[in-house]
DNA sequence: GTCCTTGCAAATGCTTTGCACGCTG
DNA sequence: CAGCGTGCAAAGCATTTGCAAGGAC
């Protein structure tokens, strides 16, 4: 669907350059992208724009389910689509190569755990990290 | 071990009383601090103490491998003392409370997931939000 | 006595907000 | 043409750092 038509839904909602641009670039973006990195490449694309207005569309998106954040390291956030299923990341703490797979970790822990089954799991995220087969030594 | 001993181990380390006073609040404080929860209760039991003394004494028992970080919801970090196993959170998004338990994920993760079995997984942070039984409705 | 630690204050990094103008629907 | 969205600058938070004084070993 495209954007438009999911700003739509909810009137009130504009559809204006920037959020098209900010969308377009969190969608191709291969996941995992930081408000800066965000910010940086809708600037090369739409020179004057601001910082806030990467952060509120962001806000948006997120709000509309558009867009997901998660938390890969410690530091600042990465925003990416939506997935379908749960999926989750590796993380390389050396070269920092992301490494996507699905793993069906709310039913088994709802299935496994006891205490968990009454309790209703909304969201679920995982970081995992360690060294990819290139950068262990 | 006492921290005193654990502390030693490195040496140039040195025992003062703000940081076994931190690392007591830590270790008693059920896991799950927020450092302006440490520094509040640091202050109360030793007025005058300094936040940035809080920060700079986690860092070092993090080093030290005394105190884990953590990132319960997304906001500021949580810290406590490692527990065996893998264990991880179950937060209440409205009333907060956090449910703990054991899930062999890596394990699992490394099992099942194709291109994770050459990965080697240093850490995993797993964090589940929703709603427990008394607050669903 | 050495040099690691502390407190204080200022600085940093990321994110949010207030305000007046501009553009969408 | 009503209001939502934008850019800019300033404010907010959590965390970090520089520096001189204080304390552990």
């Amino acid at each position: 669907m495209k954007l438009e038509r999911r700003l739509l839904k909810k009137p009130g909602n504009r559809l204006t350059s920037q959020r098209s641009l900010i969308f377009d670039i969190i969608s191709r973006g291969g996941g995992h992208m930081g408000a800066a990195e965000i910010y940086a490449e809708a600037w090369r694309r739409k020179p004057g724009i601001s910082l806030s207005t990467v952060y509120r569309s962001i806000a948006k998106f997120k709000e509309l389910g558009l867009v997901e954040e998660c938390h890969l390291g410690q530091e600042h956030h990465h925003y990416e689509t939506p997935q379908n299923g749960s999926h989750f990341h590796l993380v390389c703490l050396k070269c920092g190569t992301v490494i996507e797979f699905e793993y069906p970790l709310v039913k088994r822990v709802r299935d496994e755990v006891d205490g968990a089954r009454s309790f209703q799991i909304v969201k679920a995220e995982v970081s995992l990290s360690g060294y990819c087969s290139g950068c262990q030594r």
